[in-house]
DNA sequence: TGTCGATATATCGAATCGATATGAGTCCCC
DNA sequence: GGGGACTCATATCGATTCGATATATCGACA
């Protein structure tokens, strides 16, 4: 999960790991953020396998280039950074560890995008974030997996629900607790169907002409 | 988070592992179902710290007074089972280890359930549960300190997109993840909502005359 | 008879968590 | 110009949890 999650933050910008926390905090949202104990050894891991390295570059973080905003401070501190970075392996200013993707990362991206079967609710989140790097067809089926395999728990619950008429025992408490799983599972479906909605529109026609993943499209800059 | 539900699910019957895996998949939807990798060595710690024990008696589960549906089968093998049980530890029919809780276990219950701090979201969902053992008051502070947290998240979230003018860089499935982020976000708090609602019916009057949780109710049958 | 699927327990290695330590940079006020 | 508070940033530790897997029993059905 985690990897795959790193891998497609960092396709995009070279990033340290805090940065990397933030983005994947918002990406699938505070409640499933993962933490320093989980990136770090993640972050360790891919590198030992060679997908992503320790890059001196910048990071791409908010204002690349703004060369004098008053203080002579920030000037020196930038300094003593770039002797640190000399003498401590591809550090940069404020004990920064900024990582890149490799060909290998890429390439293992692609693979673990392409696997069909997901199998953890998080991942899958992971998945919709990234999936713009999938061919039309397999984003649709991507979606429309996931959408029958919640459909599935839905009617199981459902027809669970109904099973259970000796036990009682439910408090109010109880009752409310199936409430709120069934209407977030709901709600779930809804969205995907948005999802499937979007796609059909996007293609429209086109149908099923088998593109692998264009990778990078010729993208236009704002202004030349 | 395992702990507090294997108690406050023996609290009520005695159960055995598999039984209580899948009592605990309909409190809190299969989506954060635990795998029985966490569940028999958290049973295992429990029973270690005297909070649990291993019992003999019947498991709290069908028909346990249907005294012949036909076939000889089930007979002879509940007779075999009680002679497995009588050699192995503590093993009911079809291997089955049953647990009850213990007066320690039940004091421990008392004691997580009074801890007003919940950092795990699982957590928060067991202990709605199980907060018919709560006393009024403290149930109403549960919800609401968990109403006021999601809310300060939904408001950082929402200055969170104000302020991410630069960045660009959005694809329409990250924009759909956040709306779905979001909307997940305010269904709960609108189901703490009316949970607090809820709570505010039941007490009418009565206001905070510090009920220490009155254990059991006298509790009315259905019919005499 | 045998074999399939549900029930049931257990264990292993790896991933993840939560707490905590450490330290550099920034801000602000005295 | 120094000091304290705060954010940014990396790292590690022990404990928990996960996911896969092994094993065995039971009931049903052909």
């Amino acid at each position: 999960m985690l990897e795959l999650a790193v891998l497609g933050l960092l396709e995009d910008n070279d990033l340290h790991g805090y940065e990397l926390r933030k983005r994947l905090g918002e990406l699938l949202g505070q409640r499933l953020s993962i933490s320093f104990g989980s990136l770090y050894p993640a972050l360790g891991r891919l590198e030992a396998a060679g997908l992503v390295k320790a890059v001196t570059s910048r990071p791409a973080t908010r204002r690349p280039a703004a060369p004098m905003s008053g203080s002579l401070v920030g000037e020196l501190a930038a300094f003593r950074a770039q002797r640190r970075e000399a003498s401590a392996g591809g550090r940069g200013a404020r004990g920064k560890k900024v990582y890149g993707i490799t060909e290998g990362g890429r390439q293992r991206l692609r693979e673990m995008l392409a696997d069909p079967d997901v199998s953890d609710d998080r991942e899958f989140l992971v998945r919709v974030a990234f999936c713009h790097h999938l061919a039309p067809a397999d984003r649709l089926a991507l979606f429309q997996r996931r959408r029958d395999e919640l459909a599935t728990r839905a009617e199981a619950r459902k027809s669970r629900a109904a099973g259970s008429g000796a036990d009682g025992r439910v408090t109010t408490y109880l009752r409310s607790l199936r409430e709120r799983d069934t209407a977030a599972l709901e709600a779930d479906i809804a969205w995907l169907d948005r999802l499937i909605a979007g796609e059909r529109d996007g293609t429209e026609t086109s149908d099923d002409t088998e593109i692998p993943t264009p990778a990078v499209a010729p993208k236009r800059r704002n202004r030349s």
